[in-house]
RNA sequence: GGCCCCAUCGUCUAACGGUUAGGACACGGCUCUUUCAAGGCCGGAGCGCGGGUUCGAUUCCCGCUGGGGCCA
């Protein structure tokens, strides 16, 4: 939202440097997540794992330009320190060692191959971040040490190859999660010894589960998914997100994605973290459908409606009929499908509560009067049942709720004389014909 | 453990020193009504605590508490 709204251009990235956690398929289902929910992208996608020569430059040059070194500590030795550093009850930080190490010395030794990473050789000065969401935040200089930047194996660490990438991109706002406000004061270092421009931060609170437990970024993917299967629309999730800590600031809650892209602001960004609320998100999405043209909805229930779809001119009055009733596209599909496949089975509850020993009777008449209602229209079927209720000296409610159950199955559902209307004469009178048949057997009568 | 961030109804949020603290989800009631929804109306529900600053603090500062994160 913020590079369209500023005309920037969003590039993608995936950053999958770390062997043992990126697989291929991750990477895909990132990028299908992303297509899915229609975030569209300028440049990319790039992928890391494809740019090491570059990690492998940047690392050299800081090394010769000394801003970088070499450290050959083994991991025991490393462990050793920081038990030693617990035991005295001090903080543990790496002791700097390697910065000691005559450069000369330094490359003999990795070139006879000598174990080794690479670390940053950190400034001893307090680290400023100003960020756009949260303003000045200082870290001290003892707080952070010469944190490494390739390990032993020579894969770059994510810090590094973060800012390489960053740099060379030329990326000028890094909009992320407050979890990383902690790593900023190193990339920042790190851009400074890369001689490059340090871009503007903004962090943004954390998305928490209903649970207050952080809603992991290794599950977000996976979750967009699961939002997908179950019916969420994309539009109706982006705009649930964008509103989790952002707000146009005048009540409206459901919006479209251009007017999220024309008045997003990060002056209107909060900074506390939020929690996730499925039931919202659910409400979301029946406010997108309702406001969804009645082709598009229809274009996009009609692979839910699984056992069968009206004809098209029926399916659009369908969705009329129920896109007040359905929070989702399969919710729609289903009632879609009530309209092409007579029901195989009634509603057992009904069944008990609305069919009485008089019914079948009743429902006979109303057959009957219905042979002959003409035009098979609202405005006919409804008079029609009421005059046969009152000749027969019956509230209409008691016609009314058996027919639905004989034409939908079900006791609730859109307003019955508009479902009758819609089935048609031909169906609307065999659905009958085959409900009184059904209670005709089950009551002996 | 060290460092950092955050703090308004159960949840998402508005408010940028003076408001009966507004809206939304959820919840309860009423209404509409052939059912169920949707819609409309009404209701319950919040400024974590303690100090300052100020004529006046939800709002600014400090501390505490609580939650979260980073590093290890």
């Amino acid at each position: 939202l913020f590079a369209r709204r500023e005309g920037g251009t969003h590039i993608l990235r995936i950053e999958d440097t770390d062997v043992e956690r990126s697989r291929e398929e991750l990477s895909q289902q990132v990028l299908s997540a992303m297509d899915w929910l229609g975030v569209p992208y300028d440049e990319g996608p790039y992928f890391q794992s494809k740019r090491y020569d570059l990690y492998r430059a940047a690392a050299q040059r800081l090394l010769a330009e000394g801003k970088a070194y070499r450290a050959f500590e083994t991991p025991e030795e490393l462990d050793a320190e920081r038990k030693k550093a617990e035991a005295q009850g001090r903080a543990y930080r790496y002791s700097g060692a390697g910065r000691q190490i005559d450069p000369g010395e330094s490359e003999r030794r990795a070139r006879a191959g000598d174990r080794h990473v690479i670390r940053l050789a950190m400034p001893a000065e307090t680290i400023v971040v100003d960020d756009l969401i949260r303003g000045r935040v200082e870290f001290p200089a003892d707080a952070l040490d010469d944190f490494v930047l390739v390990r032993s194996d020579g894969h770059p660490l994510y810090h590094f190859s973060a800012v390489v990438d960053d740099a060379d991109m030329k990326i000028s706002h890094v909009i992320r999660g407050d979890d990383h406000l902690a790593n900023t004061p190193k990339h920042v270092a790190l851009f400074r010894a890369l001689g490059a421009p340090i871009p503007k931060f903004a962090h943004l609170g954390m998305i928490l589960g209903t649970d207050r437990k952080k809603l992991s970024k290794r599950h977000g993917a996976a979750a967009v998914e699961e939002w997908r299967d179950q019916g969420i629309l994309p539009e109706a999730l982006v705009n649930f997100l964008a509103l989790l800590g952002w707000a146009p600031g005048d009540n409206r809650e459901v919006l479209t994605r251009e007017e999220m892209e024309r008045e997003f602001s990060l002056d209107r960004v909060g900074a506390s973290p939020s929690v996730f609320d499925p039931e919202k998100l659910l409400w979301m999405n029946a406010q997108h459908m309702a406001r969804m043209p009645a082709e598009e909805l229809l274009a996009r229930s009609e692979p839910y409606a699984t056992s069968g779809m009206p004809p098209k001119d029926a399916a659009l009055k369908a969705i009329e009929l129920h896109r007040t009733r359905a929070r989702t596209p399969i919710e729609m599909g289903r009632a879609l499908s009530t309209y092409a496949r007579d029901p195989e089975s009634y509603d057992p509850d009904g069944m008990k509560k609305q069919v009485k020993p008089e019914t079948a009777a009743l429902l006979e008449k109303l057959m009957a009067r219905y042979e002959t209602t003409s035009p098979w229209a609202v405005e006919a079927l409804e008079p029609a049942l009421r005059q046969v209720a009152e000749e027969s000296g019956v509230s209409a409610s008691k016609l009314i709720h058996p027919t639905r159950l004989a034409l939908t199955g079900t006791t609730v559902g859109a307003p019955l004389f508009d479902v009758a209307a819609l089935l048609g004469k031909e169906t609307a009178l065999r659905r009958l014909r085959k409900f009184v048949e059904v209670i005709r057997t089950q009551t002996g009568s």
